[in-house]
DNA sequence: TTACTTAACTGACCTAGTCCAGAGGAAATG
DNA sequence: CATTTCCTCTGGACTAGGTCAGTTAAGTAA
């Protein structure tokens, strides 16, 4: 704001949020190749991209590896304590929700998986992962690891829908408490590939313990944010 | 993990690593200086620091402007739920904690802080701008927004203390709720450095609004963390 | 002792390119 | 009509430097 002293990179800057301020046609809009806006700024291809990465940081736009830069749509408010699951919680914000089962498969809880779930190590998980769409767009990787005694067949069922609701209709388990972390990380070779980011960028991870009437665990679940996409809000009323 | 091909920047990667595993001396511990490091991998600067760069979004490494690269100490775990305040936090995890405050100012509260605090535009606030410091490290900055009519003769008082407990102990007023919410974003100038980073790095933001018994306002707060020092943890029970 | 100056060192910022691999559409092929 | 092949466009990864502005510590003068 005070004494910004015309650099380069904040010249380039400026001129990319006045252009985006007049493309305010739709979110997701495509901007020109890195290529063509640093021969349109008069600048070498690094400077360019510092720019656009500080852009990236601010959320102004966001980064689709080897396709692009694009403007960023709306955030999406998510309020992890509130039960409302991903369906509802985006189609009342007036987006579309999508959701896509990558993978299920049986194996033996890692360290990270039965220390949250406070299993004995090598005891036998489920492991669902999917892929959340906002407006066609890949926002969230999510990996939910559950006890496989529990959940008898749930690998049979639908898994595109929501689980709470799964879990509760087909095996009277509701989510009563739940306790999570958040924190930024590297996205690995398989996050990457799904949100369609460039391995070691950074993603928004919540570890989430999800616990039932008695108490006892339910399941576990690491989410990976694209950072841009969302909001976090809490309240402490609705814990 | 699996098919990482040995590209320059990730064996870079690698091997500063293994020397980081090597050099488990004492957190905050200095890197060797971006010239030195690239001379030693024979790689380009550019280069090197973009291996850095992954490192810091990793939260391996951090960076102080213009000071160098630094190891990463063990992060601060923080619950934005709980009523403990910055220091007990802070000392119960073993670690060392200073506050400095930084400014102290009557103004009208802007487009924000009317909104949060639910003011007409122009209202007369009281701001405390603080920074705090875990083991003589600066990892948070924050401004403490007061609805000044509610607090007279607070800014004569010894604000390096908790707020929180001086709200409570002179003004009776007691944080029964509280709402928020966590964003990433680019720090501006004031921020950049009073917390050693270079503007428009990124920090964690987060917006808490408190609530006193009877559901009325008593402040709203600004954080900004360095992103490295920190894990935020919720438990809906604490809420 | 205290204040000021200086000089070395640091990351921040910048130029000017090359080569590579994935994404995606168009054309050729079965 | 469906599949595959190919070619173009994209960002990702890299080389090889130079300049600029804060930081810091050592030295110097009051």
């Amino acid at each position: 704001m005070e004494n910004t002293q015309a650099t380069q990179l904040s010249r380039i800057q400026e001129s990319l949020r006045q252009l985006l301020a007049k493309n305010v046609l739709h979110g997701s809009q495509k901007l020109p190749s890195e290529r063509a806006l640093s021969v349109l700024f008069s600048t070498t291809r690094i400077t360019l991209k510092e720019a656009l990465s500080a852009l990236e940081i601010e959320g102004v736009i966001y980064r689709e590896s080897r396709r692009g830069w694009f403007v960023c749509p709306a955030r999406l408010i998510y309020n992890p304590l509130s039960r409302c699951h991903f369906h509802q919680l985006v189609n009342d914000q007036q987006r579309n929700a999508k959701t896509q089962v990558l993978a299920v498969h049986t194996q033996f809880a890692d360290a990270q998986q039965s220390k949250l779930l406070g299993l004995a190590k090598r005891s036998e998980i489920y492991c669902i992962e999917r892929l959340r769409y906002v407006d066609n767009r890949p926002v969230l990787y999510v990996q939910n690891c559950l006890i496989s005694a529990l959940f008898p067949n749930i690998l049979k069922q639908d898994l595109s829908q929501s689980l709470t609701q799964l879990y509760q209709q087909q095996y009277g388990y509701q989510t009563l408490r739940s306790r999570f972390e958040v924190t930024l990380c590297g996205a690995n070779k398989q996050v990457a590939d799904a949100l369609h980011l460039a391995q070691g960028q950074q993603v928004l991870k919540i570890c989430r313990v999800n616990y039932q009437q008695q108490g006892t665990i339910i399941d576990c679940e690491f989410e990976y944010w694209r950072p841009d996409a969302v909001i976090i809000t809490i309240d402490s009323h609705e814990g």
